[in-house]
DNA sequence: CCGCTTTGAGAAAACCTTTTCCCAAATGGT
DNA sequence: ACCATTTGGGAAAAGGTTTTCTCAAAGCGG
């Protein structure tokens, strides 16, 4: 049987205050804290007596009282809708990673897509005092049910839609369609198809016009691109409608894919069809999701976003706002990254 | 040009304090507290009074100023190493949310595999004065790289491996397997396989035991559990075993996997082979991962962790905790759910 | 030995809210 | 009219830290 002391509420003694520090080492607690800070002036000996002091006795100074007086609670707010979604979990493992070694934690705010739970959070960041907040979404072109425009504190928006005149950072889409494409340029690939997700998303346009200008750009034919679902589904009756019609000399031998899954649709579709990935058509996915580009077969070649560089970013972003360093307003892109696995073939020889 | 007040730091005016909420009401501090929050006594009319005052100017209190008094700062950490996994998010999302209604904000604390890291979080937290800690993890059977066991704040334990003597929530990972092996029972399937992941995971272990323990409750021969790896890939190969040798009614009629990655190789590797799923074979997973079940042709039947009720009653527990209610150390087992999609068949009428 | 500067350290205010105690006025009972 | 009680509201301490101001002692030039 456990006796009641062991079995009592978690709770020992409370923390070590800075008075206990100063009244063990015999001095003021406005000493003791300056002695800790490296701030006034005392004799080495006094400071270094201190710091003994407060070493022997734990003490770690109360962050609460700190950014009372502050103004600053070191703390920021990540706001989401993206509770499944691959994309948020490491821009927010970016955001923490960057600020945990400032000092900076972060309060995870899911607001799914409900304006009640938005509000409700941003209320409560605001009576914690968080010094900004990171807004994160799982669409680019969208925004958050809550309304940040007004808010007395700053706002960084990461791969989700900014507010006019706020400062968002998103992956250059753009840029990672040319990555693919060019990477089938290189490897020879000429008659090279798009397969993407739907309309509705602003990255199918930017993706899709990207592939245009490639093209073009080298004076080959650009195909309409095809839209469909984001699904695994889709690309398999993609498939269907570029390589269903008679005569091989018409078909693709490069199709670039708006996300994974299609791409694995695609991939998946070309086997049952008896045509060879890499030989016969070569293969780029989007969103190097690695537990879908790695169990295709084969491997899967796709544009990487680099979300947690984009986290990283956007922790940095605000914590430069925080500091009142000046931003400049309005979207920044950052780039995206070609990860080759064996889906697209070897550059020849 | 944007003009210089307009682009300053976003920092407009302060909040408003209570003290300039008394001082329009004309009343003491005091009052003014004790009139918001309903303590007191006073005249109605004076409650009103500085009551719409305080919603005149926007009021909302110092949440540090007040945890600073309470002892009580509103906020819990939340550990994890499992930065890019799906066990994470939706156990994450459920702490968050049954949280958040009462007051409470979670810090978000991504700590890989790195002491360091964890080191780094555990003492932000603490110096932040959290009311308490959950740790999550990605796997039921390891500890986080961190030490949670003298610390002075309650601590809960969802999905990893708790400390002796803590409280900690995992879901019922034999009871799941109970749910699968009992709707193939059900359904008339009598020679069921089962294919799971690698024999170092303790769930590998329950399920597998959960597995033969119906098989033989109900009088049927339980083959051996086939153990590899959690990839699509294994489960390919796991079919070349089972269905590899002559001989079609040495055929297992339903095949249990471990999770749903493992199903889908499975399933695909039956329809190659021209079985066909479920009339032939049924096939549940594990998991119940949307995305790939809802991917797998036919749509695979699945059993779900309940991952976010599960976080949701590691928050709520954790609240009693930090309330100081005793709570019963051990480890509690969360039922899972049978999620009937098309690859297991229906039952016979 | 005297006035001036430097040095070392403490007192107190400030941050914002809650809570305990206290006091004056009003009320009620006789 | 007097005492006892209730009512309405304020003063002040508390919570833990930082920072500004103050002040005594010591050092120093003449």
């Amino acid at each position: 049987m456990v006796s009641d002391a062991e079995s009592a509420p978690v709770s020992a003694k409370p923390p070590v205050t800075l008075r206990e520090v100063a009244a063990a080492a015999g001095v003021s607690v406005a000493t003791a804290s300056k002695a800790l800070n490296g701030q006034g002036r005392m004799t080495a000996e006094t400071r270094e007596r201190i710091r003994e002091t407060a070493r022997r006795l734990g003490f770690r100074p109360n962050s609460l009282a700190q950014s009372l007086l502050r103004k600053r609670s070191f703390t920021v707010g990540l706001l989401t809708n993206d509770t499944y979604g691959r994309f948020s979990l490491p821009l927010m493992a970016g955001v923490s990673d960057a600020l945990v070694d400032k000092g900076v934690s972060v309060f995870l705010c899911n607001v799914e897509d409900d304006q009640r739970l938005g509000q409700l959070h941003v209320e409560a960041m605001l009576d914690k005092r968080v010094d900004g907040i990171v807004a994160t979404g799982k669409r680019i072109d969208r925004h958050l049910p809550v309304d940040l425009s007004n808010l007395r504190i700053p706002v960084v928006y990461a791969f989700t839609q900014p507010d006019p005149g706020a400062v968002g950072l998103v992956s250059d889409d753009a840029g990672g369609a040319r990555l693919a494409v060019e990477q089938f340029l290189r490897l020879g690939r000429r008659r090279i198809a798009h397969v993407s997700g739907p309309a509705s998303f602003a990255v199918v346009h930017a993706r899709a016009g990207a592939y245009r200008d490639v093209l073009t750009e080298n004076g080959l034919p650009a195909a309409e691109p095809l839209l469909g679902a984001w699904s695994e589904g889709w690309g398999h009756d993609a498939v269907a409608k570029l390589f269903g019609k008679a005569g091989r000399e018409g078909w693709p031998d490069a199709v670039f894919c708006g996300n994974d899954q299609i791409a694995r649709g695609v991939i998946d579709a070309l086997r049952e069809r008896g045509i060879s990935v890499p030989e016969d058509v070569g293969v780029i996915g989007f969103d190097n999701w690695e537990i879908v580009a790695e169990a295709t077969r084969p491997p899967l070649t796709s544009i990487d976003m680099n979300l947690a560089s984009l986290g990283r970013e956007a922790g940095l972003a605000l914590l430069s706002l925080v500091d009142g360093q000046p931003a400049a307003p309005g979207i920044r892109k950052l780039p995206c990254r070609l990860v080759v696995r064996q889906s697209c073939g070897s550059p020849p020889q």
